[in-house]
DNA sequence: AAAATAATTTAGACAAATCTAAATTAAGTT
DNA sequence: AACTTAATTTAGATTTGTCTAAATTATTTT
C-alpha cells in the first residue's frame, strides 16, 4: 500500500511515458530517470512482483489497472501541490514542478484531501494539466475514433466501442489492443476504409466499420 | 550540506534530547527513535565524521553548533507545517505532529520562507512551542541565573557571564560545563551559597558568587 | 576491590537502490 | 541466412541504514 520515493517516481514516469509511447522500453525510462538501464531491470522486476506492471523480458512494460492507480495518485498529489505553491505562496509557474516533485511524496490521504479542499477543488494545475480528483479520475483525454485522427499523428489505441467476438477477433488477427500506438497514412475515399501503421513498423488496411469502433486517445 | 531523512530524524530528536539533560545517551536515543543501541552508534559515528556532533565512545553525545543549526533548521519547517496543517487546513491540533513529521523534510529553503511569509510568520506552532525564524534564531528558553532558580528542579547551564579564566577553572574543578544538568538542593541565608546536584548524584556546594555567573535555561 | 549488572560498541549479516562490465537476446543490414 | 549493432538482462559490487549476537567498557553493589 506505501510505496518508496524510487518506486513513486518510476512508476509516474512509466505512466506519463505510456500515455504518449502505449509501452515503456528500459533505456527510455532509464534516459528520463537519469539512471541506468540495469537499474530499471532491478526495479521493473520489483514493480511486476507487486503487481503493478506487466513485463515481460526484453517486451517492455506497461502499468497494471493498479499501478495506474498509483500513478495517478502521485499525479494529482504532485498537482496540487503545484497549484498551492503558484496559487497561495506565489512561486511563477516555472519553479513549482521542482518543489512538487519532493513533496508528491508525503502520502497522507487526509492531507492531500483537506489541501485539495481549501484550495476550493481545483481542475488544472499551473501549467494547464488536468489534476486528477480523490478517486482518481482525471479530465479525460478526450476519445476520439479513429477516423478522426488527423494524418500522420502517432496516437494511442485506449479503447474499442463494440466488444463483440467478432470485433475482437479481427483486433486481435490485426494486433491491435489497448495501449497499441497506431498512425493513420492514408484515407481512401472510396470505402472509408484506412492504411495505418501500427506499432513500429507494420503497416495495415482496415475498413471503415472496424475504424468507426478503435478508440483513440491521442497526445502526440 | 543535505541530509537524509534518517540523519534528520536523529539530529532534531538529539537537539530535543540535549535541551532536557544536557547530553544525550546511546540508549535513550535509541528509545526515542524506536531503533536498536547498535544503530544509533553507526549513526553516531557518521554524524561526528561531518562534524554534526561531539561524541567519544562511551561518553554520549552533543550536538555541535553546526548541527545544532540543521536541527533549528529542521524544528523551523516542522512547526511552520504544523501551524499550516492547523491555521489553514483545518487539522485539530493532535493530528499535526504526524503529518509535519514527513513534511519536515522537504528542505527547501525558498518553499519555507515563502510559507513562513504565507502565513504571517507565526510566532508559535498549535503546541504553544516557539517557531525558529529564517536565520535559525529561536525565541529563547530566557535564561536565569542559578540563584534565581527553584529549589529541586533540574535544568541546565547553558552560559557563562563571567569569562575570566579564574572562574572557568572553578568551574572545570567542579565539573561544571555548558550541558551540564544541575539542581539546587539547599539555600544557605547565611552567605547565600547554594548546595546543588550536579549530573546525576554529585552534590556539591557553590558560592553566591559563583552561582551569580552561571546561566541556565531551564525546561524541566 | 571484586563481582555483578547495565550500557555501549563491534562484528557480521541483510534489504534497498544503485552502479559497471559482461553476457544474452532482439533488430537491422548486407 | 549470416553478420553486425543495439537493447536488455545478469552477475557481482557498493552505499545507506538497519538488525542480532557477541565483546567490551562503565557503573553499581557487595
Ligand atoms: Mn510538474
Ligand atoms: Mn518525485
Ligand atoms: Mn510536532
Ligand atoms: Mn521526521
Amino acid at each position: 500500500m506505501n510505496y518508496s520515493v524510487s518506486e513513486e517516481n518510476y512508476i509516474k514516469t512509466i505512466f506519463h511515458l505510456q500515455k504518449k509511447e502505449g509501452t515503456v522500453t528500459t533505456n527510455e525510462l532509464a534516459g528520463e530517470l537519469k539512471t541506468r538501464p540495469a537499474s530499471v531491470t532491478d526495479m521493473m522486476k520489483k514493480l511486476k512482483a507487486k503487481k503493478l506492471l506487466h513485463y515481460q523480458p526484453y517486451q517492455g512494460f506497461r502499468l497494471t489497472t493498479d499501478g495506474s492507480k498509483v500513478a495517478l495518485g502521485i499525479i494529482r498529489r504532485h498537482r496540487l501541490w503545484e497549484y498551492f505553491l503558484a496559487e497561495k505562496l506565489k512561486f511563477t509557474w516555472d519553479e513549482v514542478h521542482e518543489v512538487a516533485e519532493e513533496l508528491e511524496h508525503v502520502s497522507n490521504k487526509k492531507l492531500i484531501d483537506k489541501l485539495d479542499a481549501y484550495l476550493g477543488f481545483p481542475k488544472k494545475d499551473p501549467h494547464g494539466d488536468p489534476i486528477p480528483d480523490a478517486q482518481g479520475k482525471i479530465e479525460s483525454g478526450k476519445k476520439i475514433r479513429l477516423p478522426e485522427v488527423p494524418l500522420n499523428t502517432s496516437c494511442l489505441v485506449s479503447g474499442v466501442s463494440n466488444q463483440s467476438g467478432e470485433i475482437l477477433d479481427l483486433l486481435k488477427h490485426k494486433k491491435i489492443s489497448i495501449g497499441t500506438v497506431v498512425e493513420v497514412r492514408k484515407r481512401f475515399e472510396f470505402d472509408q476504409s484506412l492504411e495505418i501503421r501500427t506499432g513500429k513498423q507494420t503497416i495495415i488496411n482496415i475498413s471503415r466499420e472496424l475504424a468507426e469502433n478503435i478508440l483513440i486517445s491521442y497526445e502526440a
